[in-house]
DNA sequence: CATCCATTGATTGTCGACAATTGCCATGAA
DNA sequence: TTCATGGCAATTGTCGACAATCAATGGATG
């Protein structure tokens, strides 16, 4: 029933070497596709109704965006991020997002810093509606954190932050099932840091920006710890 | 005298796909295949004698590390570095080295830092022997680079940098023929770069590699400007 | 003479089949 | 019972051929 409704082209959906790649991209991002689970080509190549051409193709560029892992002779699976892993991606987005903001303060335009503020005010408005849920929040978050990332300006950064981290970010977000955290906090952090960038002030921003990715790091360091306590309070 | 080196197994050439990969990253990144010349699926074929699909693979992989270019249904073209690309690349550097500079304080373990310490002397005596070629000691600037990332015991960011920036850092020292420098002066940086790690003082590790890669940027955009300046008197 | 369109050539995208390597399972011996 | 060894099935790696798409050249027309 999809073959004939996904054929306007979209931006780079023209093979379908990149159709089925995008698919995979979000299978495993929704957690459709089990983190762990091996993959095998000829059952993907089925359920897909492609050939294994095309196939290989997209997973080696899964593979280049750390979504799967393969051995060769062996197999692929779908990535599994560990605890520590997790932290070394907060510690990269640490050091890439506080650039990026920086980089926004000196080149975002006016009409960039008022889609943002839009973005914010649209943020609050949902979690007036349904404080607890943070649901569509999450998503919220990254859209924030992705425009100011565009701000910097910088294709490098963009790609990086947007092709590559911020699916990883998604995966971890549905395979711990984090709907976690603190959200009046983050809400306060990212007023701050549109202000900073308004102003113009790249030091601010980018201090801002780091201590931002880095109360988030620790908020998942101290839930997982919680998480740990709980399961070894169970077990008694 | 290296083609025959290296076809023992190493950890990941025992597939054609892997081998023609290596091969093409080296061919692009030492200047063989200049830059912004078309690549074409047969010619490549022909030359390394394999088959398309998996030089296919190889291109994927390669335009996934930003080596190559490719637009849907009309070709690949090898990546030519503008000056604002290579500037992007500096500030990418800048964000990701200096949180390398300060993890690898918290994490480098003593023979890591000893080694570095070698590599260091190393430098100083073909300083010594040749001061004004600065060849290897280009080299050596990345190698110096290197182990600090590799202290900074986070793999994402060992990937990041080892496998995919720094083949960009050597393939704009190739294209650009930056021979350039400052040897000294960056002598010296490294040394307190090191005193720094050794001294576990993470703060100051992150602030000194961030000026190194600062001023090792805002060389470049000296020299750059110069050559324009040259080229100007020489067309009046 | 310039512009537009069609045909041609080549290159990319896709497919199915064959060869090579791996992991598993059964069989046998210590 | 346990371990080693052999064969077997399945998956991955590789190849050559066919179809789809694009750029380029040539001719026709205003």
């Amino acid at each position: 029933m999809n073959s004939v409704a996904e054929e306007n082209a979209s931006p780079e959906v023209r093979t379908l070497a990149e159709r089925v790649f995008h698919q995979l991209q979000d299978a495993i991002v929704r957690g459709e596709l089990a983190p762990g689970s091996k993959i095998t080509e000829p059952g993907l190549s089925k359920t897909y109704g492609i050939s294994r051409g095309p196939l290989r193709e997209a997973m080696r560029r899964l593979e280049a965006h750390r979504l799967i892992e393969r051995v060769p002779h062996v197999g692929a699976r779908v990535v599994k991020l560990s605890m520590k892993e997790l932290l070394e991606l907060f510690d990269v987005r640490e050091a890439l997002e506080s650039m990026a903001a920086r980089l926004a303060a000196e080149h975002m335009t006016r009409e960039e810093i008022d889609g943002l503020r839009e973005v914010l005010a649209l943020h609050e408005h949902q979690a007036d509606l349904k404080s607890g849920e943070a649901y569509y929040q999450r998503e919220g978050d990254l859209d924030f954190h992705y425009r100011i990332v565009q701000g910097s300006h910088n294709r490098m950064l963009v790609t990086m932050l947007c092709d590559d981290l911020y699916y990883l970010v998604r995966l971890y977000r549905t395979q711990f099932s984090a709907s976690g955290s603190r959200p009046q906090r983050a809400f306060v952090e990212h007023h701050r840091i549109v202000d900073a960038i308004e102003a113009g002030d790249a030091e601010l921003a980018e201090l801002l920006m780091r201590r931002h990715v880095s109360a988030s790091r620790a908020n998942v360091v101290d839930r997982y710890a919680a998480t740990l306590k709980q399961q070894a309070e169970a077990t008694t």
